[in-house]
DNA sequence: CACGAGACCTGTTCGC
DNA sequence: TGCGAACAGGTCTCGT
């Protein structure tokens, strides 16, 4: 579910219900949910820490607190959600962050693939992350350069979050498709012209997902509508928007990955 | 270095 | 209707 634009939507939509609040005490349901430290340095330690600040780098939600931080990464089936501390917890909860103002964060994650990180330098955790897309080091130029330096085929070199940091499995579709360049082209081969196109078409698909709240599919729901609006994900034998020509599935780095035969010609 | 397969998990949908 | 297979927004590790 999670990349950069719902994890986005969930950061703005926790800070301010969690800025300035305390937390009292941890509940960890699911013990491996913690990647590090150990539970019980967690526990001590996370209790009466008061949060500065949410934010986000790539996929990963930053809770800033007082000595330390929270990061947060809610892989495939993640999700955050507050609730009033008289709303029992949910099947699927993992860890409950419970606050000073009778409410407390829920980490929902039906698949157990999400993880917790609570240390004091986030780096250890960040640094082999790529370039934010929607910042200013990243642009065309860069995107050209860095692209031309791997064989790689496009999709899985997007996909890799030392690469770029943010893209996941549906808006990397949408990209691709908005710069008319096929998933399996190599990366050297992308030429100075298609890597505007395709950096145009990374921060324009980002920012849309951003600005309608994410996108929600299947059973996990959190208000987002992008689902509304993809071009090519989830839309197999269904007409192009651009040519209308049949979207078709195929494989590629073993994801689902869905392209318009005549937009995304392979060479 | 690049790539595919398998692992980690649970739940839903698909195909027979 | 039932039941197993396939598949799902991510990332890591291993073998070739």
């Amino acid at each position: 579910m999670p990349e950069l634009p719902e994890v986005e939507t969930i950061a703005r939509s926790i800070r301010p219900e969690l800025v300035g609040k305390t937390i009292l005490s941890a509940d960890l349901l699911w013990a491996p949910t913690l990647a590090a430290p150990s539970v019980k340095q967690f526990k001590q330690q996370v209790q009466g820490q008061k949060v500065r600040d949410v934010s986000r780098r790539a996929k990963y939600l930053d809770i800033v607190l007082k000595d330390f931080h929270l990061l947060i990464h809610l892989r495939m089936s993640g999700d955050i959600m507050i609730r009033s501390s008289k709303v029992v917890p949910e099947k699927h909860d993992r860890l409950l962050l419970n606050l000073s103002s009778r409410k407390y964060l829920a980490f929902n994650d039906t698949r157990k693939f999400g993880r917790v990180w609570f240390t004091h330098d986030p780096e250890s955790v960040l640094a082999k992350l790529g370039p934010e897309p929607l910042e200013s080091g990243f642009t065309s130029r860069w995107l050209f350069e860095n692209l031309r330096k791997h064989k790689r085929q496009l999709k899985p070199l997007l996909l890799d979050q030392t690469f770029i940091a943010g893209l996941g499995n549906i808006y990397t579709d949408e990209c691709l498709h908005m710069a008319k360049l096929h998933p399996l082209s190599l990366s050297k081969d992308v030429s100075r012209k298609q890597a505007e196109a395709l950096c145009e078409a990374i921060q324009s698909v980002l920012k849309e997902g951003i600005r309608r709240n994410g996108a929600s599919i299947d059973w996990v729901y959190r208000g987002g509508e992008y689902q509304n609006h993809f071009r090519v994900y989830d839309r197999e034998g269904e007409p192009c928007l651009m040519c209308g020509a049949k979207i078709q599935k195929l494989t590629v780095g073993q994801r689902g990955t869905h392209v318009c035969p005549k937009c995304q010609r392979l060479r």
